[in-house]
DNA sequence: ACCCAGGCGGGCG
DNA sequence: CGCCCGCATGGG
């Protein structure tokens, strides 16, 4: 019988729930369980659990089960290496922000692997966050490979890999919810088993890396700065969609209605190369105070 | 019934 | 370029 490890790590200013819930990839495939504050989430062929303890003087502890890889894997998928004194530094410098940072103080953004990026967030588009997380999961467990424990037995299905999904039909993701979305998965998927080898793009700049993201079907500018921040790590992306848009018009400009372009230019001057930082804490605050 | 949701592609001027 | 429209589906 192979047997999990368990590990712990201290944390300062980090929030399991609130980091779970601001709809990140992990909101869409993962499982969060209030009873003892876990999160739970497929990598490869196993499931990981991480579970946060209360507030100590010393900050919180964080619990690992799963694989040897356990560890490593939770502080790069919570960013738990980020200086968040310095990034809230940086960020924090008006009535609204210091707001939101007080109001979810500890959410991170999550980084997650680049194709679970892709998809989850070409399904975002034009939906909601309950319906994101539907279609998601309802294609995790159709095509998703199935994980099992030491005995053999199904517990779980892995995040499907897009060379899976390449060969399923648009007419099966609809039949998982995806309505208009569908043939932007199928085509994605393709493209990203034939043409594209999403994993040798880290290596890019910002900007290079998201052309390269917006020549797959179905990624426009917003969700290409969704997966370059949340797939890839690239802090100084700053996506806009309407509650980032509405929130910021309401906060920046008295309500006038503004360009993407003229919102980008002005967070990148505002918030520099943690704009992607800010911009999950004004879109979960402002869309949770609208 | 009507409006909206972590937008995008295509077509038009 | 910038602007406008249709788009699947389910919840408020």
């Amino acid at each position: 019988l192979k047997r999990e490890s368990v590990i712990q790590i201290p944390t300062s200013c980090f929030s399991l729930r609130y980091t779970f819930e601001s709809a990140n990839p992990l909101t869409f495939f993962g499982s969060y369980d209030p009873a003892d504050n876990s999160v739970s989430y497929p990598v490869g062929r196993s499931i990981i659990k991480v579970r946060s303890t209360g507030s100590s003087k010393k900050g919180k502890l964080l619990i690992m089960e799963g694989p040897p890889s356990a560890r490593r894997e939770a502080i790069s998928r919570f960013r738990l290496d980020d200086d968040m004194e310095e990034i809230y530094g940086k960020i924090a410098t008006d009535g609204f922000m210091r707001g939101a940072v007080s109001r979810y103080a500890g959410m991170r953004l999550t980084l997650n692997d680049p194709w679970e990026a892709v998809l989850c967030f070409i399904i975002s588009q034009f939906n909601n966050v309950k319906r994101i997380r539907r279609i998601t999961m309802s294609i995790v467990n159709r095509f998703g490979a199935y994980i099992t424990d030491s005995e053999g037995r199904a517990v779980a299905r892995g995040f499907p890999d897009s060379a899976t999904m390449a060969e399923a039909s648009a007419k099966e993701f609809r039949e998982c919810g995806a309505g208009f979305r569908a043939k932007y998965i199928k085509e994605a998927a393709e493209y990203c088993t034939n043409n594209l080898d999403i994993y040798k793009l880290s290596r890019l700049d910002y900007p290079e890396l998201r052309e390269e993201l917006m020549g797959i079907k179905g990624v426009g500018e917003k969700v290409a700065d969704c997966i370059a921040l949340m797939g890839y790590g690239k802090l100084e992306a700053f996506p806009i969609d309407v509650w980032v848009k509405r929130t910021m018009e309401r906060i920046y400009f008295k309500g006038r209605s503004m360009r993407t372009s003229e919102l980008r230019s002005f967070a990148e001057d505002k918030f520099g190369p943690y704009a992607g930082c800010a911009q999950q804490y004004i879109f979960w605050h402002g869309r949770n105070s609208a």
